[in-house]
DNA sequence: GTGAAAGCGCTAACAG
DNA sequence: CTGTTAGCGCTTTCAC
C-alpha cells in the first residue's frame, strides 16, 4: 500500500504539494499537478482516509438513530438523509435502535469518541426520556414534534390529525375513533390534540372508548381493532383515524376478520402514506408525509451545523398533504 | 477535550500505562489501573477513536451495498447485519444505491481508502456487470445466487420457485403464469429454473405468454398483472407465482381492479414473507426467507474473514419455508 | 509492570 | 507556487 511519500518521490516534488494536489488542486501548478496525478497513477495510490481524518478531527461521517429500520416511514426519512450525506461526502452510520435506550447510548457514544461527527435522531423528543440535547454533541432531530429542544424537522402533527379528523366529520361521521401510538409517545399526543380540536369544533363529545393504544405495528393495529369490534354495535365507531399506516393496515384486517366491512361499515384514515397504502383493500385514505424531504432538510440542518453555522430556524416544518383514496366515505344513512 | 496524556499526568504514570489500562487491562497492576481510572473520570477522558483506529489501521467499520433501503426484505437482512457488528463493536456505514453503478463505486471507495474494513453486498451477483470480487477488497454477498465468486449467503432460490410451483400444481392448478425481475437479474435466473423444472416435472409445456417481467416493485406487479389481464379467458393462468412479495400485491391490486377475483379465479404465490404479506388481502402464500438469519450470517463471515481466517463454506445456504395463507386455492371446477 | 521513544499518514503553518 | 517541519493522539516495541 503506496503512500503520500512514495507520490512524492515518484513525481519529484514534496508530500507538501501532493497534498495540495489532492485537497487544494487550484494552489498548485499546471506542471506539478500532472506530475503528482501520473505518479499517483504509477503507484496507485489511495489516499488513507483514516490518516487524513485523524489529523482533520473530523471524521466526516454521522449516526443517525432509528427507532426501527423495518418500518418504511423511517427508511425513507434515512435515504433521503444518506442522499443528501454522501453529497456532501459524509458516510452514514446506521443506529437501528430497536427502541432499546441502551442501544441509543452505545451510538451516542461514537460521537462522544470522534467516530461521527453529529447526529440525526429519528425518535421524537421526550422530556425525561431522552439522551439528547446533550453538551458537545451535535445533533438534530427528524420526523419528530413539536417543542423539541433542539433543532428539528418535522411537519405539524396536530394539524394533519385535525385535517383528517374534520375530514371524517364532514362526511357524516359522529363517533370517530383513534387508533394511538403508546400513550406517552410525542407523536401519539401531538396527532390526539388534533383530533380533540377537530372533535370539539364540531361539538363532538370526547369518549374515552374511542380511543385504543397500540404502538405503531401491524400487529398492534390488529388488537386495536379487535378493541372496537368489542363495543356495541350503536356505541361502536363509523370511522377510525389511526396514528399510522401499519396499524391501519393491520386494523383492517381486523376489522375484516371480524365480519365488518370497510370501508361500507367502517372508514378508515392511516398516517405517514407509506408505499403499500395504495395498493390495499381498499387503498388508504391517508396523511402523506415527505419523508426523503424530511431527511433531506434533517441532513442539510446538521450539515450546517457540523460547519459551525448558526441556524435560522430551529423548528422547520414540513407540508404534509391529505391523500383521499377510498377506505374512507361518507357515513351510511 | 482531554486526551491521554491529561490522563497521565493526573494518573502519575505514562502513557503507555494509560494506554495499556483501555486495551490490555490485565497487563496493568490493580494499583495503577484504579489511579487511570480515577484520573479518566477527573478529565473526562473519552479515547479519540479517530487516532486509535489510524494507528491500528483499521475502521472498525463495514459498508454494506443496498439496492434499496425502502425494500422491507433488504432492510431486515440489514438489520441482521447490524445487529451482529454492533456486537463485535463495529459500526455500518450505509450503501443504499439506489440500483445505481455509480453510486456502488462510490461506497466502496470507503473501503479502498480504509474508511472501512471490509462491504456486504446484497445485490446478487452479475458477471459482466458486478464490482465484486475485487482485489484487496474483502466482502461477502448476501442474499445471493448460486455460483457467486465470492462468499456468499443465501438460500436455494431454484429449490424455493419449485417448491411454489410443485404446489400450485398439486393444486390443480396447470396454467401457471410467473412474474419475474429483471430478465438477467440473478434472482431471476435462479427462480425461473426452479420454475421450469416444476413444470416440466408435471409434463407441463412452457408458454412465453405466462411469464410478464416486472422489477420487483408493486408497481411493476400491477403491470404485469395488465399483462395476464389482456389474454383471452381461456389462456390465462389460473394461478401465478411472483417473484416477490411486493410484486404480488400490486398485481393482487392488477387484478382486483380488472375485476379479477384472488383466489377464487386465480391464486398467486409470493417470495420473500415480508411482514404486511400477512395482513393483504388475501393474505399471501409466500416462500418466506429468514432476512435477518442471512445478515447475520453475512456478518459473521466477514468478521471471520476481517480477523484473517479462511472461510469453511463459502457457498452458506440457510433454509427456506413455504408458508401456505389464503391466495392460493384449488383450481375451481 | 512500567516508561521512553518512535512513528502511523497526513495536514497546515511558515518561510522562502 | 513550493518545501520544510512540527505535530494530531494513540499504540507498540524495547529497555529497564
Amino acid at each position: 500500500m503506496s503512500n503520500i511519500r512514495d507520490v512524492a518521490k515518484v513525481a519529484g516534488v514534496s508530500i507538501a504539494t501532493v497534498s495540495r494536489a489532492l485537497s487544494a488542486p487550484e494552489t498548485v501548478s499546471k506542471k506539478s499537478l500532472k506530475k503528482v496525478h501520473e505518479a499517483i497513477e504509477q503507484v496507485q495510490y489511495k489516499p488513507n482516509m483514516l490518516a487524513r481524518n485523524f489529523r482533520r478531527h473530523r471524521a466526516f461521517t454521522i449516526v443517525v438513530l432509528v427507532p426501527n429500520m423495518a418500518n418504511t416511514f423511517f427508511a425513507n426519512v434515512v435515504r433521503g438523509i444518506e442522499d443528501i450525506m454522501q453529497q456532501h461526502g459524509f458516510g452514514v452510520l446506521l443506529g437501528d435502535t430497536r427502541d432499546q435506550r441502551k442501544r441509543e447510548e452505545e451510538y451516542l457514544k461514537l460521537v462522544e469518541t470522534r467516530q461521527a461527527d453529529g447526529v440525526i435522531q429519528l425518535r421524537p423528543y421526550l422530556e425525561g426520556d431522552s439522551i439528547l440535547p446533550k453538551n458537545d454533541i451535535i445533533a438534530v432531530n427528524a420526523a419528530g414534534c413539536e417543542n423539541t429542544p433542539y433543532p428539528c424537522v418535522r411537519i405539524d402533527n396536530a394539524g394533519a390529525a385535525k385535517t383528517a379528523t374534520d375530514y371524517l366529520i364532514s362526511l357524516g361521521h359522529q363517533r370517530i375513533g383513534v387508533i394511538t401510538g403508546l400513550a406517552n409517545n410525542p407523536h401519539t399526543v401531538d396527532r390526539l390534540k388534533g383530533y380533540q380540536q377537530s372533535l370539539t369544533a364540531a361539538g363532538i363529545e370526547f369518549c374515552e372508548d374511542w380511543v385504543a393504544e397500540g404502538e405503531f405495528t401491524m400487529w398492534s393495529g390488529l388488537n386495536a381493532a379487535q378493541h372496537f369490534v368489542r363495543l356495541p354495535e350503536d356505541e361502536r365507531p363509523t370511522a377510525i383515524l389511526s396514528m399510522n399506516d401499519e396499524m391501519a393496515i393491520g386494523a383492517i384486517k381486523g376489522f375484516r376478520t371480524a365480519g365488518i366491512n370497510i370501508p361500507g361499515d367502517l372508514s378508515i384514515v392511516g398516517f405517514d402514506d407509506i408505499e403499500v397504502s395504495r395498493y390495499t383493500e381498499p387503498a388508504l385514505t391517508t396523511i402523506a408525509q415527505p419523508a426523503e424531504e424530511i431527511g433531506k432538510a434533517a441532513a442539510n440542518m446538521l450539515l450546517k451545523l457540523l460547519d459551525g453555522n448558526e441556524l435560522r430556524n430551529l423548528d422547520y416544518v414540513l407540508p404534509y398533504e391529505f391523500v383521499v383514496r377510498s377506505s374512507s366515505v361518507p357515513k351510511s344513512n
